[in-house]
DNA sequence: GTTGAGCGTT
């Protein structure tokens, strides 16, 4: 079972470890992925959190403050149809 | 050394 979420809104200055430890106090983290620019390596400001458990408790992150701007988070669409 | 709505590189 898993839960992959999208988190979105991200300060530039946010690393995939302190989404790991935001998340994992709502569930076990299972992979935590945050979307750089391939071309030039620079923060998109938003990336993905995949969690086995308390993935719909993680929605509550949605709308809080994290690093000064609001995170958004939200069920990530389908990668593959 | 920059930017700010969004849905990812396998």
């Amino acid at each position: 079972m898993s839960a992959n979420l999208y988190v979105g809104n991200l300060p530039w200055k946010a690393t995939e470890q302190e989404l790991f430890d935001l998340f994992g106090q709502y569930g076990e983290v299972t992979s935590v992925k945050i979307i750089t620019d391939r071309e030039t390596g620079r923060s998109r400001g938003f990336g993905f959190v995949e969690m086995s458990s308390g993935g719909d408790e993680a929605l509550a992150l949605d709308g809080t403050e994290f690093g000064g701007r609001n995170l958004k988070v939200n069920h990530a669409r389908p990668k593959k149809f």
